[in-house]
DNA sequence: TCTGGGGTCCTAGGACCC
DNA sequence: TCTGGGGTCCTAGGACCC
């Protein structure tokens, strides 16, 4: 980070997900449309159901009652992954400095781009979303500021195509208006802190002196106020890092107190979590599980796994042994969960006990020819015997979306599904 | 906002050691 | 047999994000 100020826009894309099933199916356009249908809750709304009272987060049930004609789709994320890609490569005819931040946002970095394209910052700008626009389909809010954070509030202020300018002498006027919680990094939590502190707005927040930030909260909430004071402490890193700490795989299902439908739950997470560890050739150190409450309490368990490995089999045994551990059978649950750790690249082969890398390998060819199968003969072809009673309540319409996201794999072989691919 | 799924980072506090 | 002070490492879990 230099000294010299930087100009940066944040491109936000407009119920991002909705938008999509709009511009792939034109006859969806000017109407209420809701994707999020195989999740049961919405997941992205379009404006025309937002106008109907639809809001982010909503479930499909009360979607229906106050929108009975919306139409309601499944959430394709492969082909959003795609309109990601797309919009990004737009952002990159503009600079080179862009970070992918989310599927339907990035930051872009144009300091130096006046010079080289002999176009105005505000040129610059309006350029990468009216190309958006007219080359995608849909629409995105601009937000222009000197630092990132500021860039983002600016893009959530107007909405949808919004485009809003911040400069330097225009940010307490602007952070006046904004409510301490629509900052990017201050949640529910600190929000009602602060509000207890008596700083109900972005602006209150920026005047306050450093010692007492630092006095009051940790250490990010500091650079959160030097970039809404406009000191950009935080830059556009363009490197694509999509290297994963760790990865998971979690599913609510109807309320149960079974033991063996929990454990059958996990068997099922488990498989579905090394496919991916397979998908990405990773293998993984430390698994952690929990089980769900009703009350949304989780009781938790973990180990270190012997060695690093993919094999659903070993994460199989750990959990089973750990099982009793965090289950009550008078307790009432809503989901499991695996989470895994210390992932690493399969062919970073560690010093092993010579039978130990011998047992990997036939597991992982064993593994590797399930998924061949899977792919010619479905998704019910082949799964553990383990993972019987959480497979027979999935429904179609997850195996649908799953078999999309295979062939829409197979058409671009060159895009990939980046990491964030099924994010949102 | 009766609440899905997938991530990251930070911190408090216990364990252990000298 | 009862006790100080300090450092480091690790884990649980809080908070936040989309």
């Amino acid at each position: 980070m230099g000294t010299r100020k930087r100009v940066i826009v944040h491109i936000d894309g407009d119920g991002f997900f909705a938008a999509c099933e709009i511009a792939q199916n034109e006859a969806l356009r000017g109407k209420p449309v809701v994707a999020g249908e195989d999740k049961g809750m919405a997941l992205a709304v379009s404006y025309e159901a937002k106008k109907r009272g639809i809001s982010r987060g909503m479930t499909m049930r009360q979607v229906r009652e106050l929108c009975p004609d919306a139409i309601i789709t499944m959430a394709h994320y492969d082909t959003y992954a795609i309109y990601s890609r797309r919009m990004y490569a737009i952002a990159r005819r503009y600079s080179p400095i862009v970070q992918e931040y989310s599927v339907d946002e990035c930051f872009v970095d144009i300091t130096d781009e006046q010079e080289t394209l002999k176009m105005s910052y505000e040129d610059i700008a309006h350029a990468i979303q009216n190309d958006i626009h007219r080359d995608l389909g849909i629409s995105v809010s601009l937000g222009f500021a000197s630092t990132k954070v500021l860039a983002k509030v600016a893009s959530k202020w107007r909405k949808p195509a919004g485009f809003t300018i911040l400069t330097e002498d225009k940010i307490h006027e602007f952070l006046f208006e904004v409510p301490i919680g629509k900052v990017w990094g201050i949640g529910p939590s600190t929000s009602a802190l602060l509000q207890r502190l008596g700083v109900k707005t972005a602006l209150e927040f920026a005047l306050k002196p450093e010692s007492w930030i630092t006095e009051h909260l940790a250490k990010p909430y500091v650079e959160i106020w030097h970039e809404l004071n406009g000191r950009s402490v935080s830059s556009v890193h363009s490197e694509p890092d999509h290297t994963y700490k760790s990865v998971m795989k979690t599913r609510t299902f109807k309320p149960t107190t079974d033991k063996n439908y929990l454990l059958s739950e996990l068997s099922n997470n488990i498989e579905r979590i090394c496919r991916k560890l397979r998908r990405y050739n990773l293998t993984a150190k430390y698994l952690s599980f929990y089980l769900k409450t009703q009350e949304f309490t989780y009781y938790r368990s973990e180990a270190v796994l012997p060695h690093a490995t993919s094999i659903p089999h070993d994460f199989l045994e750990v959990v089973k042994k750990l099982f009793p551990n965090v289950y009550k059978a008078n307790r009432t649950y809503r989901a499991t969960g695996i989470v895994l750790g210390g992932i690493a690249p399969l062919t970073s082969k560690q010093p092993d006990l010579f039978g130990e890398s011998i047992r990997f390998e036939k597991h992982n060819a064993l593994y590797k020819s399930f998924d061949v199968l899977r792919k010619k003969f479905g998704k019910e072809a082949v799964f553990l015997a383990s993972s019987m009673k959480a497979r027979v309540t999935y429904k179609k319409k997850i195996e649908k979306v799953e078999e999309t996201e295979e062939r829409i794999r197979q058409e671009y072989p060159n895009v990939g599904i980046p990491w964030w691919g099924n994010a949102q």
